[in-house]
DNA sequence: GGTGGTGCGTAAGCTCAGCTGATGCTCGAC
DNA sequence: GTCGAGCATCAGCTGAGCTTACGCACCACC
């Protein structure tokens, strides 16, 4: 029988590429992977690495070797999930990872009323961007976490995480209150606040511009829309705000609805959709998206 | 993570029931399999088994688990089956399990042309009764055995084991040539010549004059049809004898074919049929059928 | 109601899988 | 050339997990 431990290493180093990476998110040394990895070799009579220079790729045998290992964990997930519903009450560390925004706006509520249901839940949050989201969950860093993608930058479909929707948001551009500007094509000129290259902000911005027929001519990086809209109500710029952050816009600043959508889902491993932990982390979140509607 | 080799031996103990059966397949102590579960147990951080006299019984909690853990086995098992498919060369040892008259009549030419295609394939060969072929391939006896119903005794469907049609046969009656016995109805007040009570066959005969309006009064009794022929061709009574076993059947004896059919199938452990080993044997028998179709 | 057989669990001890750490090799970047 | 990063191998140690031995509970059978 193959070792599922080894397996499980097998997959990491498939998403992570290099036998040290994957032994510095197993909290091992790169000489125990290696061995690991040997065995499982060995158990599977096919060679399944091969050296090209200082790094190791698969050969063919392993690339399916890896698709069927991925469903032998997310069954585990699976199992693991099943026997934490049976049990009636819910404890143990659960990480969630958000957005700034959903973790100023919509987590809150969420923590709280799951606080309040499960006293034994360890909440763990963590800020980051949704593009690092699905990473986080594959290295076990998070057991859920909110990613998005926007009607003109679908995200890519992942093997290794489940998704469910959560949110979906109208995208405003936001001017300063004094200013001409009204439609996106008349921001074609202006100075633009826009977040870091890399996030999914920055590229949700930078393809509406373009459908819009322009670049826009960064002057101003911020990542958080707070930021965002003082530095907008302060006349340095214009920016795109989803619906979630102009509940909190200062004065000074002037919001026009504009076509496109912002669409939030929660996301967790392949699998473990069903665990009772992250179901009522699903429930939790849909409860204070609700909260927020009615409140709007 | 839970442990896989504990599910595994969670699974034998709900196969067979007893801690000791499960040391027994699986040639540990009972000591070892006791203090595993245990462990398990700790795992999943809920109970697992109660002591209901000097018995173990399943928990709720276990019930739910044990489902889930079977299906993590199967996607092992399809993930070893890709395995050896991606490697070219088939070896190592494959354990048939057969009833006996398809081990005369349909092995040895399924045998001889796997062994000339996969010479390092190690076939060994098991003599059973269909009956006992689920539960070896449970217990990791057997690879692949043949499994049979009849139309009047449908096989309940396991959920462990996948299985594949290989053969359809009508039922023949025989009787002594000297006898005036022609018809099922007419052999009410005959002797008869059945199986092993608790054998497929021994059922189905029963069942077949059940449906006919009679139960059959055993003189003797006879597993292997080529000995059961025998008994008919001396006159000793009257048996059902399937098609298969008909093509050797001595001078002495009248055979009537009858309205009702045996169906034989290939059985594997659940995922397994896409094992290269398998797949190999399953074609190796289609032809040898196909072949004695031919020559009948 | 002993008494033996069977099944399960615990304690003690031993073995080997599998970890770390040291070392050496091979690349690629600067 | 030189340095750093990545991988493999070796030696050595630790602990998971096995066996053996023992005790207890239950059931059947005289």
């Amino acid at each position: 029988m193959l070792d599922v431990r080894r397996l499980r290493l097998l997959c990491d180093l498939d998403l992570l590429g290099t036998i040290a990476a994957v032994a510095r998110v197993n909290a091992y040394t790169p000489s125990a992977v290696s061995q690991q990895l040997s065995a499982l070799e060995r158990e599977a009579g096919v060679p399944l690495l091969e050296r090209t220079g200082r790094r190791v790729t698969f050969t063919a045998a392993n690339r399916v070797l890896v698709t069927h290992a991925a469903t032998v964990l997310a069954a585990l997930e699976q199992a693991t999930a099943a026997l934490a519903s049976a049990s009636d009450r819910l404890s143990g560390p659960l990480r969630i990872g958000a957005f700034p925004t959903a973790v100023r706006t919509l987590l809150p509520r969420a923590l709280v009323s799951l606080g309040r249901e499960h006293p034994a839940l360890e909440l763990r949050v963590t800020e980051l961007d949704p593009v690092a989201v699905p990473r986080a969950l594959r290295e076990r860093q998070l057991d859920v976490g909110l990613v998005q993608d926007y009607d003109v930058a679908p995200a890519a479909p992942d093997a290794d995480v489940d998704t469910t929707p959560l949110l979906e948001e109208t995208v405003y551009l936001a001017v300063p209150a004094r200013s001409g500007t009204t439609g996106l094509p008349a921001a074609d000129d202006s100075a633009w606040i826009t977040a870091t290259p890399g996030t999914l902000c920055h590229t949700a911005t930078i393809q509406v511009c373009r459908a819009a027929g322009f670049t826009p001519r960064t002057r101003h990086t911020a990542d958080d829309f707070a930021t965002v809209l003082a530095l907008v109500a302060a006349g340095q710029g214009v920016s795109l705000v989803p619906e979630l952050a102009v509940a909190d816009a200062p004065p000074g600043v002037r919001l026009t609805a504009l076509p496109h959508r912002r669409r939030t889902r929660i996301a967790c491993r392949r699998g473990a959709a069903s665990h009772p932990m992250v179901a009522a982390c699903t429930a939790a979140l849909r409860d204070s998206v609700a909260y927020s509607a009615g409140h709007v």
